[in-house]
Parts: C-alpha cells; structure tokens; sequence
DNA sequence: GCAAGTTTACATTCATGTATGTATGCCTGT
DNA sequence: ACAGGCATACATACATGAATGTAAACTTGC
C-alpha cells in the first residue's frame, strides 16, 4: 500500500531513522545493511533510498536528532541567564550535560559514536567534533581565566590544565560509561567526581 | 617466489602485523580489506590466510603486540618496587602510561582502538577491557584508601570517586589527543593534568 | 620427497545503487 | 464537486562490484 499523505512519509521518516538507532547499536554502522534498517522499520530499501541518499546520510540525520555534549556545554555555558561565578556556571553546565547524556535517544546515538562507529569513515563528522571541541575548549579557558581573577580559582591551578582535565573527565566518563552502562550509576558518580573536581579547585 | 626459510616466514608476519596497523588506522578497520593489507606488505592474500584465520583473527594477534593501557598500569602499580606511598606510586604508574601511549606502534594501536573500529564486531575484546576495567578500579581504590587512612589524601575526596576521575581523565586524555594528536602535546599537558590532579588531592 | 609457505583461480555471498513499477494523495481547472 | 494529471512515497527487480573463503598449483627449504 504505497503513497501516504505527508504526515504518514515524515512518521517513516522518523521510524527509519529510530530504527537506525537501533540496529547501529546492535551491530555496529558498517556492518549493518540499509535492509536491516528498513526491515526494523517495517519498510523495504526503497524507502530508505526515498528519504536518504545512502547509509552516511542517513547516519548524519540520525546524529541531527540529538544535540552533541560540546555543543550542549557550550550553549549552557554562554547562557547570559547563568550565575554570574564562572565556575558555578561552568559546573552547572557540565551537570547537565551528564543529566542529557542519561535520555534514552542521546544514550543510544552516543554509544553508537563512541563505540559503533569508525570515525575515519566519516571526516566530516571528525572536523565538526574538532571544531566544536577547540570552540568548547577556548570558552572554558576564558572561564578559568575569570575565575583566577576573581580568586575563586587556586592559583597553583592553570586555567588551561583545569580546561583539559575538566574535559578530559567528561569524556572518559562518557566513553567509559555508554561501553558500559550497567557497570555503575552515572547519575550518581558523575555529580560527585564534577562536584569534587570543583571543590578540589576553588580557593579554600 | 615461495618458501622462505622460517625466519623469513616470521618476517611476512610481521609484515603484514605492521601493514595491518598502517591501513586500518588510515582507512578503518571494516573498511580494509585483507588484500589491500597483503598489497601493503608486498604479499597476496594468500600469505594472510596463511598467517592468520580471517580478519578478526589478524587484528587480535596485531592487539597483542602492544600492552594494553589499563594492564600497563595495573601491573605498574602492582609493582613491589615502587615507592610506598599509594598516592605517589599511582601518580608515577599515570605518567608511565601517558609515557608509553607516545611510543608510534602503540599510540597507531590505540587509536585504532578508540577510532577506527567497531567494538561491537569484536565481543571477546569488549570483556577483556571489562575484567581489566573492574581489575584496575578496583586496585585504584584500595590504593586510595590506603593514601585515606595515612592521612595523604584529603578526607573530603571519596577513594572511589578519586578512582573515577582519574581513570575518566585517562581514558578521556587517550581519547580526545589521539582524535588529533596535533592539537597538543600530550607530553607536556598529559603530566601536569596528573600532577596537579595528584597535588589538590593530597592533604594540604 | 615431503611439508611449509605463497600464489593464483574460482565460487559464493552480500550490499549497494539504480531503474522501473505502481498506487495513492493532492491540486487545479471548470 | 469532481475528473484528470502529476508528483509523491514507496516496493520490486536487476546489474554490479567487492570481499570472502577455499581449493588447487607451485616453489623451495630441509
């Protein structure tokens, strides 16, 4: 029964793309074939060549659903709403990114970049993450950087290290977690290694 | 021209371990194929399937020429000749790792693992960096529990949380600088992450 | 001469992309 | 308001290419 109405072609649109999740996570991006992935979706290769142009395409629409931990961090961290203590703003904005990363959808596309997907594959994908993340590292910086000012942070601390093992840990955890998520309670763990981080960095 | 002597024979093993190594990072591991790894070589497919089962069997046996990160470590800490103190004994097994991850086969190993390849293809691999993963954690901890109960580690950090974000900040450190190994220096950086790490830890 | 080591040839599998078929929704003129 | 026409949203069929594994041939050390 071909030709939906508009809606009905978005709605498959969609359950393509959910399948994709799915099947990627099982088996990984190469060795899933786009008739997996429409027979997830109760459909026929047609359909995936109807709304995508091939596998990579279809992989990059799936990615656009959910929003990067760096890019999320980001936004967070330049929101004019935040406290005004770059620190507190900086360890807000790193709490939430662990509390997205928890949401069904971001979990699953997140373990398929972490760990079901080659990276060389997709150079693109490479350059935005390199972008984002020098992007994400020099805001961080300039936080650091206030923060000394201020004299919130300890002066023993550089700015640009703390920048590179807050990052560091984030995505350790992250990687660590989705290879894993039955191992420990991220929800627990990460609020408590970020709280003790900055704990550890304010002058006391 | 055939049959070589058995040295010789050892030789193409090698070879093609090495040739392996050059094209999965350069092309990722589902996408190379065995001839393209024997041409490399200067070989044929023939000497592959010779050495080695089929591809899983080849990428294992290129696995084993390097130490593994977490075993490194482990066994470093372990190590009866180290220092006693628990803090400074992990501090120096940290840098250890960091040292050896620079050495070209084993950074080109680890960054195919982290970047170039699917774990999912490769289960076996999956539970060996588990076991390791729960092995190491839980040495860490009993060492910063030890540094808790002389009094060297800061009563307000939680041995296991210490655990945690040493562990993210190495796994992450790994991951993000053999992304692009350009953007910094791991040398340089990789150290004073874990010093300064080490010295807000310590009670001060 | 036998077996180790390597090549060549071959059969098979499998995913991809494209081309074609087809039924339906939607729109437009009257 | 409805009939015709066209574009949409798929399914099906096919051609192609690439990678795999295996078997057979060959070549040389021991």
């Amino acid at each position: 029964m071909p030709k939906r109405t508009k809606a009905e072609a978005e709605a498959t649109r969609e359950a393509l793309l959910d399948a994709a999740e799915v099947i990627f996570l099982e088996r990984g991006v190469s060795r899933t074939s786009l008739e997996q992935i429409a027979r997830q979706a109760g459909m026929t290769r047609g359909a995936v060549y109807w709304h995508f142009k091939n596998k990579s395409d279809l992989f990059h629409a799936m990615l656009e659903r959910v929003k990067m931990p760096l890019r999320q961090l980001l936004d967070d961290v330049e929101d004019p709403e935040r406290p005004n203590e770059p620190l507190e703003s900086l360890r807000r904005a790193t709490l939430h990114v662990v509390e997205r990363l928890q949401r069904p959808r971001s979990r699953r596309v997140h373990t398929i970049l972490f760990h079901r997907c080659e990276v060389a594959s997709d150079v693109d994908v490479l350059n935005l993450h390199e972008k984002l993340a020098n992007e994400c590292y020099d805001t961080m910086v300039e936080r650091f950087e206030q923060a000394r000012e201020r004299g919130t942070l300890t002066e023993s601390v550089e700015p640009e290290i703390a920048t590179r093992m807050l990052m560091s840990m984030l995505v350790g955890l992250m990687y660590d977690w989705l290879r894993n998520p039955e191992s420990y309670d991220i929800g627990d763990v990460g609020p408590r290694m970020i709280n003790t981080f900055f704990g550890r960095l304010v002058h006391v």
